[in-house]
DNA sequence: GCATATCGTTAACATAGGTTAAAAAATGAC
DNA sequence: GTCATTTTTTAACCTATGTTAACGATATGC
């Protein structure tokens, strides 16, 4: 069973509007989200109100706060860039459906390793790659963001400041 | 049933000398390897022979390429900084006890969540934290550190090079 | 449609970290 | 213990990115 057959089945469809949060950070949410369509961005505030944009997301992705599945407070925001519809199901329900249900379990285990390669492609590129090396890959994984997302919120997402971003852009190329 | 267990019962216990590999990048390894004593280094190499640390382990950490595990070639190399014994596991196997054990199957969701939590932390580490906090906090969170693990090997799983970590630490502090 | 806030660009300057190289210190092999 | 190797430190210089600020271009709210 594919993670979209079983929001399908037993997930809700929930709509929000651009800039409505869907979680906030320091509250709780046991629920993992499939968007259905739209566009959004996990972030995180630090102290000092200083923005890092942990995700951007669109048609087709999932996302929870793993610490907040597991009964913590979610340690980031995600927020409607676009009008968005997603699926939510409560991590309690998946968890009760897959004790009777072994394709289920599975799919929860196939879930968690998808979200594991994604973790683990995002620590490589933060580890190894430029801010300008980054810029490149997001471009190549996501052709359309510019027209999705501003420059603003790619550039926290990139580990950069928009204007670090706006010079990368404009830098004279020697190809 | 804790992963531990699950080891104890179904793992085999393999030694390896310091210096010694466990797995190698661009080799295929579809295990699951639990430190039982030791300390080991995973690690990239990029093409141009650039070293980048992944993870430090020691006792009771849990480690796999995930890739491999699903039938790639493993991203990362594992190798040894002091004599070190693992608990070794093949997921097939894991997969196949799990099918008809729910207390496995579960166990192995808890050990995706916890693997997810981990990645998690440093991607937000990675993204939010300068170099100079990213020491304090490893520091912190291990404090035999230096004890264990070269300064070159530290800085690489930094981000910075084995100069700049020099450099912090004997930054003059304005404490 | 106007007023306002947000966004993207540019410039000047500050700082963290990279690079290279050389020397000092620590470690390991015999 | 001695010699060779590896690790750490230090210095000089370079580059990428941060910071602040100003300005024009867009987008948004009313």
């Amino acid at each position: 069973m594919t993670f979209q057959a079983l929001m399908d089945e037993h997930g809700s469809i929930e709509h929000f509007k651009k800039r409505a949060h869907v979680f906030s950070q320091g509250a709780k949410s046991n629920s993992i989200y499939l968007v259905k369509q739209g566009a959004l961005k996990a972030y995180y505030l630090d102290l000092d109100g200083k923005e890092y944009v942990k995700s951007l997301l669109f048609t087709g992705n999932t996302i929870a706060s793993i610490k907040a599945l597991q009964g913590d407070v979610c340690s980031f925001s995600l927020i409607c860039l676009e009008d968005t519809s997603v699926y939510k199901l409560s991590y309690d329900k998946i968890k009760d459906i897959a004790l009777s249900n072994l394709s289920v379990a599975n799919s929860v285990i196939d879930l968690l390793m998808q979200f594991g390669i994604k973790k683990e492609r995002r620590e490589f590129e933060l580890l190894t790659l430029s801010a300008e090396q980054r810029y490149q890959q997001l471009l190549a994984s996501t052709p359309d963001i510019h027209q999705r997302v501003t420059q603003n919120d790619m550039a926290r997402y990139l580990g950069i400041t928009p204007v670090a971003l706006s010079r990368i852009k404009h830098k004279p190329s020697i190809t």
